[in-house]
Order: structure tokens, then C-alpha cells, then sequence
DNA sequence: CAATCTGATTGCATTTTGCAATCAGTTGCA
DNA sequence: TGCAACTGATTGCAAAATGCAATCAGATTG
């Protein structure tokens, strides 16, 4: 790991973690979007990474102790990509920059829905969800009751039913 | 202004605005360091960034509509820049991204006594912040009782105690 | 009137990026 | 058994971004 860092400022050491166009996409997908396969995030980004690119983050992410990587049980070649607990607290910064970037940018109506949510659920529901990530990806136990649906189905919901919402508008 | 976008998430398009190693640090020296003219941003940055990559960020930043420039009355060639409604409200942004570094990053002390100071003092602290940027670059009416220290000369304070004592327990 | 300060701009070598093509090992299916 | 599809990548190459040093012209200072 490269230890040369252009000064100690935490907001520029965050920077030099984040400063490119594609790392804080790579863990937006895995905290939101569930992927944890290199082709899952390769198709399903929306943004279109390159393998070459995906690969090279990955391995940076990894140096910075971001990610965990694992071979998949079900398949020899296969591995998967966990979260650390570094990666899973960047949840409230991913929060802060959906709600700036809802207000400032031009943001679509499906795809801000999410931000929106995780906006007017505030720091107890950014809990919530991280507690879920390290059940996910560090075996943590639950702290929900059971049956409680999880935040990332709330926000899936959520998304389809805007998306639907959209359908049912240009279709009638 | 480039219209092009990768695709309308929020998250994605706060990137597009901020995912390069050197947009955000301008704007950190100019919402905590309080920096206004070229030279000011060029010298003192710790970081060292280039006068031409400065002169493209700036400008970049005024396309984006985060900054605005405006003739200095001092001097007929200096300029002033100001930051606009959208990148006051960075704030809070800036505040999850020092705490975040602060705990998971090789922080120096001093440079990281801010970044505390601001996470201790949670959104109340933001807020007052954004105000007295508001008064400063916008001209807004300032909302504190008069004889009140500001927000930027509390940090300031504890940066330059912290220095202090750095010195001390290195020279006794 | 010379030195210095202002906000830049230019040229150039190096590094990073993004795209397309390709790779070898694994699996599923006929 | 054989072959296509899928796995996580790697390679080559062109284009863009970066960093550095030098330079610029106008304004101000001494």
C-alpha cells in the first residue's frame, strides 16, 4: 500500500480514497444494490464501468481495507466481495451526497427515490441499514425483530414503485 | 456546460461534480480557510496544487455554479471568488467526510482537530457555519448576537492551540 | 522606472483512463 | 466426450488528465 499521502487533512485523505469516477460507483452498488460478483457489478452498473477499470478499483479497494474478497462455494472461479466495517460507515456520507446532489442535480425521479428515503429516514434508519450490511458481510447477528422488512427492501420497493409510477404515465 | 451525464442517480452525478483529487480541496481552503484570490488558493494549499490545474478548477467550479467571481475594489487585476448557495451547502458533506477520515485514516493531530470540533458540534454547529458563509460570500444578514465568536475562529482557535501544543512537546 | 505582485496561459513529459479484444480455467448441457 | 457459455480478470493502445517549469501582460509598489 502506497503511504505517501499529500498531506494529513482528513478531508483530503478521503479524497485520495474516493477522488476518482469510479470507486464510490463500485461500493454504491454493493452498499445499495446488493452485488457482491465481479460481473454483477460489471452489467449491472449503470454507468458502464470497463472490466479493466473494475478490476484495478477492486484490487485498490482492497489494499485500502475497504473490501474483503472470497471464494464463492458454488463456483471454483467464483469469488465474492465483501464489505468491511471502513466501507459499510461510509453509508452516511453516501447519504449526504444522494440528499446535496437531489437538490443541486439533475437527478431522475426513479433513481433519487432511494436518496429521498434515506434522507427523511435520518441517522437511525443509516443504523438500521448498516447494521444490515455487517449482517450481510461480516456475519454480524441481526438486531431487528424478526418479519422487520429490511432497508434495502423498503428502498427497493420504493424504487420499483416509482418506476412503475413512470410506466403507467408515459403509457397512459 | 457539458449536459452529458452517466446517468441520473444522485450519487453519480455528485461524482461527476466532485470525483477528481483536487474540486474539493479548492473548496475546503475556501469554506474553512477562507480563501478568496488565486495566489491565497495557489500558496496555500498543503496540498501544492498547480497554478494551471487551479485556473481549470476554478473555472470548472464557475461553470458548475458552485462558485462566482467578482472584481476586487483593492486592486484592478485580483479577483474575489465567493461561494454560491450550493457550495455552502457542502457543509455537512465535508463534516461526514472529515469524521469519516478522522477514524479510518493516518490523520495528522492538528489537521484533524477541525475535522473534530465540527463532528462534535453536529448540524447546529453546520448551521451556523453555512450562516456565516452566507454573510461572508453572499451578504446575508448574520443571525448570531454581535460579540459572538464564529464558527471559523473557534476552528481556527483549537487548529492553532493544537500547533501549539505540538511544538511544545516536541522542543521540551 | 525597476521590482514585485496579480491571475492566469503555454509547452511538454509523465501518468491515468477508457475501450476493445483477449485470456485460461470452470461449468452446464447435449 | 465435446463444446458453448460463463468466471474473473489481463493486455494493448489511443486519448485524456496531470504536474512541472517557464512565461505572460497589466497593475502596483518602492
Amino acid at each position: 500500500m502506497n503511504t505517501e499521502h499529500r498531506s494529513g487533512c482528513p478531508i483530503n485523505l478521503s479524497l485520495e480514497v474516493f477522488g476518482d469516477r469510479w470507486s464510490l460507483i463500485i461500493l454504491r452498488d454493493m452498499i445499495f444494490g446488493g452485488r457482491r460478483h465481479f460481473r454483477e457489478l460489471l452489467n449491472g452498473s449503470l454507468e458502464g464501468i470497463a472490466s479493466n477499470i473494475l478490476a484495478d478499483r477492486l484490487k485498490r479497494l482492497m489494499e485500502l481495507g475497504l473490501l474483503t474478497k472470497a471464494d464463492d462455494p458454488s463456483h471454483k472461479q467464483k469469488a465474492i466481495y465483501s464489505l468491511t466495517e471502513m466501507a459499510i460507515t461510509l453509508v452516511p456520507i453516501m447519504a449526504q451526497l444522494g440528499a446535496w446532489g437531489r437538490v443541486w442535480l439533475p437527478v431522475s425521479e426513479e433513481l433519487s427515490i432511494r436518496a429521498e428515503l434515506l434522507e427523511k429516514g435520518g441517522p437511525p434508519l443509516w443504523e438500521q441499514f448498516m447494521d444490515e450490511l455487517r449482517h450481510e458481510h461480516l456475519g454480524a447477528p441481526v438486531k431487528t425483530p424478526p418479519g422487520t422488512p429490511t432497508v434495502r427492501q423498503k428502498l427497493q420497493a420504493a424504487y420499483e414503485a416509482a418506476v412503475a409510477r413512470k410506466a403507467e404515465a408515459t403509457t397512459a
